[in-house]
RNA sequence: GGCGCGAUAGCAAAGCGGUUAUGCACUGGAUUGCAAAUCCACGUAGGCCGGUUCGACUCCGGCUCGCGCCUCCA
């Protein structure tokens, strides 16, 4: 089967057919880096690293570029009040970003261009829109001017009229329509600037992305992804900046636009600007990043996700089902062939189809739980390559269940030879026909946590 | 006002015009010293009203409710 994806410009779930099969182009719209990301700007990076790995499996070349907006008036404001550079901010959360994708599995993208990197590229990009009449400079900024872009709105289905119509657009003096947005922007001695033809300035936000992808991958790529609040005007903004600067603006900017769903609380969207949200970093600290990534592929990406401490339960309640599986497998199953692991790629290639092929995983669990020897192994290794496919299984068993926050001290609660010796005594007293002590030692665990779990091939423990 | 999305069993969440989604929870059984884990069994759910059809959760129309974008936003 092909892979269909859902395109937004199309409204229809489409063949992907890459422009060179040899070298398939993809572009996320990575965070603006302020401060911490919460689990809704984690959602776009996990499900289209879904999306990586499955181009990966197909082609024997894929590009993957993740901006990082580095020059922002939020980190203006940020560094400001820190009193430090925006360089020395961003690099910071950077740092943060890296780490807690890392802790979600998420492959990094081949190229992760910084705006403050490519500036040139942009006033290169806007002066050929000024050149070509699609931008004119009017009190110190450079605007896009819409009306000259007879597609504009093809993306979001919108029409200028309406736009004009609409009763929320503050219609600056100094815009020549109401939806002309800004290209380049004059800055103070304070603020954060660069030299352009256009006096000492910064550019706006949506120039950054149409000039990198310009530059990185190429005048037309094969897949854009973003969360659906990008779909206006963001990445409309960037069609018409990077259909105009070419030729006569005919040719797609980005063949397949892909967007995701909100993460809700509570049915409504999560928003730093509405502070109902939860950052990954402090959801890390409960939670291994497996449960996060597993929760956020429970549902389609289209869909919205409500999120919950039920939410992490139920992902945490099916990843203890599978990697009880997953008991005694090795970790590197990539020799196997089984259908239910070309299931799970089928069900992926339906435009990610994530809670499908997580029923696969399950199926492939009780298979592997109602087999013995040979045939459980064969199992268990289907089932650890088939949730690879989704960045999932990749621990032994006895690391999942005995994960441990990373802020827990050694201090804290039982360590693993203190638990293994009162497992010795416990095994000691079930000999001696002690029930009474081998059930107080499995109770005082209890209390402290950790679950014994008696089997035919001895005691095993874990930490709940 | 314009554009768009959704409503599935206790919870979460899918596909599908007519055969079990799946997981968790619940109940019974097997197993266990007792547990846990595991296995077996167990749920006709699809907002409301019409229509199309031999047959609709699944297509069409209307309604109700919820949500989103149009301003920074993943």
């Amino acid at each position: 089967m092909t892979i269909k994806l859902y395109n937004t410009l199309t409204q229809h779930k489409d063949d992907f057919t890459p422009i060179d099969p040899s070298q398939v182009t993809m572009y996320v719209c990575g965070p603006t880096v302020y401060n911490y990301v919460h689990i809704g700007n984690a959602r776009p990076v996990v499900i289209f690293d879904v999306l990586y790995r499955l181009l990966k499996r197909n082609y024997p070349n894929v590009k993957y570029a993740r901006n990082l907006t580095d020059v922002d008036d939020k980190i203006n404001k940020a560094a400001a009040e820190n009193n430090e550079s925006i360089k020395v901010l961003s690099s910071r959360f950077v740092d943060a970003f890296h780490a807690d994708m890392a802790q979600l599995n998420t492959l990094a993208p081949d190229l992760e261009p910084r705006a403050t990197d490519n500036i040139d590229a942009m006033i290169e990009m806007i002066q050929t829109l000024i050149n070509k009449g699609h931008a004119y400079e009017s009190a110190g900024n450079v605007l896009f001017q819409v009306s000259t872009d007879a597609n504009y709105g093809k993306l979001s289905k919108r029409n200028l009229d309406e736009m004009i119509a609409g009763k929320r657009v503050e219609v600056e003096s100094y815009k020549k329509d109401a939806g002309d947005f800004i290209l380049w922007k004059p800055s103070t001695d304070d603020l954060p600037g660069w030299d352009s033809p256009w006096g000492r300035g910064r550019p706006g936000w949506h120039i950054e992305c149409s000039a990198m992808i310009n530059k990185h991958l190429g005048k037309t790529i094969d897949i854009h992804c973003g969360g659906q609040d990008l779909i206006f005007p963001h990445h409309e903004n960037e069609i018409a900046q990077g259909t105009c600067c070419h030729d006569n603006g005919s040719e797609n900017f980005v063949n397949y636009w892909m967007h995701n769903g909100y993460i809700t609380m509570n049915g409504e969207k999560m928003a730093k600007s509405v502070g109902n949200f939860f950052t990954v970093r402090e959801l890390l600290d409960k939670f291994p990043g497996e449960v996060l990534r597993f929760a956020l592929l429970t549902a389609h990406y289209r869909s919205p996700l409500d999120w919950s401490e039920e939410t992490l339960l139920q992902a945490k309640a099916s990843l203890d089902r599978l990697y009880g599986a997953l008991r005694g497998a090795p970790i590197d199953a990539n020799d196997i062939e089984h259908a239910k692991i070309d299931a799970v790629e089928q069900f992926i290639k339906d435009d990610l189809a994530t809670p499908q092929a997580l029923s696969v995983l399950h199926a492939l669990a009780g298979d592997a739980n109602k087999t013995e020897g040979e045939e459980k192994l064969l199992f268990q290794k289907a089932l650890r390559r088939a949730a690879s496919y989704l960045g999932l299984l990749t621990l032994n068993a006895d690391e999942w269940f005995r994960w441990q926050p990373a802020s827990s001290n050694a201090s804290d609660g039982l360590g693993a030879e203190q638990i293994e010796a009162l497992i010795e005594e416990r095994l000691q007293a079930r000999k001696d026909k002690d029930f009474a002590r081998s059930d107080e030692i499995r109770d005082e665990l209890k209390e402290q946590g950790v679950t014994l779990e008696d089997s035919k091939d001895g005691t095993r423990w874990t930490r709940s």
